[in-house]
RNA sequence: GUGGGAUUAGCUCAGUUGGUUAGAGCGCCAGAUUGUGGCUCUGGAGGUCGUGGGUUCGAUUCCCAUAUCUCACCCCA
């Protein structure tokens, strides 16, 4: 029986790996630049971890856990997310100490038990990056300049910024009250799993896709319109600092984040090309969760950015990564020069440029043909250049020839400087 | 958890109204008078037709189950 991949899994195969660490360098590039510095954290974690932090009423936690007992019977989970652990270690570490606001930014896999679809897989990787110990709206805008300018250098256009707060637990629960008030007629007409919602979490009733649902939340008051003053005030100064920064949301009354923590400000950056999954990336302030982990109280803000949707995204637009990758020379030989042509490989790579020549005993014109298609210069090192010490360099997609002296690596290696 | 579509070569797909050795294109490997790629021509390797049952003299084809992929709902990145 063929073994596969298990479900929700997938290979990210040489071909694509470019892309990849593209994305991954200029996000660490993009990061350094804002103060951010790299954390990484275990892959699994206490359960009781993601119960607290993500919440234990969250779909996140109650259905999409992958969670076992290792051999001393504790119950750990896999991270289905960044930011709890990432708080975990700041409390743990005892990271407030150190000046603040602490920023990190971590590169991880997570993982979901949950149905697969475009964009969604049950093992993912996220970019993420958390701020703590600022409180102002300052920190909010910075995060979201962050990555409207890690966009901008990816070349990504048409990603919408929607911003939104959803208040504190204040105004939070005497919003819920306000919203019950006017859904409650409605409850016939709502659907059923908008029923559940009513009562535990009446705010996602806005999130509803079902039509009838829509219709009706549409004239629901909005949370935005009864923030307490703080929470107000908070939202009114970020959007001052993003005008500032030259930066324009969509005001999006029906943003409301799946995961407890997130207090005041959430915002998303939504794609048109991803589907249903167009949210490719997510974040908001979290002011309690540091707390609530077992810290000192502590204001937080982080984003989590998911790198397929991200990277399904970028192939939509057309945008490539500037540096396409692969062997730059290929050194072609002959039964009598193997020897020579491994020799003059090695220098060449010594001197810091990838170079190939044939381990498998091919033909001139096979080696011909495999370089074609794998390096941009090719060399063939036959008997006579072996013995004269001159041989010509083609470039292979110019079609153009130099000659060059074996024996003066120093001009080889001028050939290849220009980065080609 | 729910619903739709799919599953034949490494990839993209034909096909058999049920009948001996299952096809194409691309890709891969090799050759076209022994030292030069992309074009062309020729040849080769590669598939127990997703898996397990059932019907049948006979199943890749019909039926059932199951797995996987895919799209959508829910939820999230």
């Amino acid at each position: 029986m063929k073994i596969t991949a298990p479900k929700g899994t997938r290979d990210i195969l040489p071909d694509e790996v470019a892309r990849w660490q593209w994305v991954e360098r200029t996000f660490a590039e993009t990061c350094a630049l804002y103060g951010y510095q790299e954390i990484r954290v275990p892959t699994f974690e206490h359960t009781e971890l993601f119960q607290r932090g993500v919440g234990d009423t969250t779909d996140v936690v109650q259905k999409e856990m992958y969670t076992f007992e290792d051999k001393a019977g504790r119950s750990l989970s896999l991270r289905p997310e960044g930011t709890a652990g990432v708080v975990r270690a700041y409390v743990e570490n005892g990271l407030a100490s150190q000046p603040s606001p602490l920023r990190v930014y971590y590169n991880i896999t997570a993982f979901r038990y949950e149905n697969v679809q475009k964009g969604r897989y049950r093992e993912f990787h996220q970019f993420g990056a958390e701020a703590f110990g600022a409180a102002g709206p300052a920190v909010d805008a910075e995060q979201i300049h962050l990555l409207d300018q890690y966009f901008k250098k990816l070349g990504l256009a048409k990603t919408s910024l929607h911003i939104n707060s959803i208040g504190c637990p204040v105004c939070r629960t005497a919003y819920h009250d306000i919203l019950r008030d006017y859904l409650r007629p409605h409850l016939g007409t709502l659907c059923e799993t908008c029923n559940v919602r009513f009562d535990k979490n009446p705010l996602r009733v806005i999130d509803c896709k079902v039509d009838r649902c829509k219709a009706i939340t549409q004239e629901a008051p909005a949370l935005l319109d009864h923030l307490c003053p703080d929470c107000q005030n908070h939202f009114d100064s970020l959007r001052r600092h993003l005008d500032l920064l030259g930066i324009e949301p969509v005001i999006d009354r029906g943003i409301v984040r799946g995961l407890d923590y997130y207090t005041r400000t959430v915002f998303e950056f939504v794609s048109k090309h991803v589907g249903t999954q167009g949210t490719i990336c997510g974040g908001g302030r979290y002011d309690g969760l540091v707390e609530s982990i077992g810290g000192h109280p502590t204001p937080g803000i982080g984003f989590a950015l998911g790198v397929e949707r991200l990277l399904m995204e970028l192939a939509a637009q057309g945008v490539e990564p500037s540096d396409g990758g692969g062997i730059r020379l290929y050194i072609a030989s002959m039964e009598p020069t193997r020897d020579e042509a491994a020799v003059l490989c090695a220098r060449i790579r010594d001197m810091g440029i990838a170079a190939e020549t044939d381990l498998i005993g091919r033909s001139l014109k096979a080696q011909m043909k495999y370089a074609a298609k794998k390096a941009r210069h090719v060399l063939v090192l036959g008997e006579d250049e072996a013995a004269s010490g001159q041989a010509r360099l083609r470039d292979l997609s110019q079609g153009t020839e130099v000659d060059i002296d074996l024996n003066d690596l120093a001009s080889i290696r001028r050939h290849f400087s220009d980065g080609r």
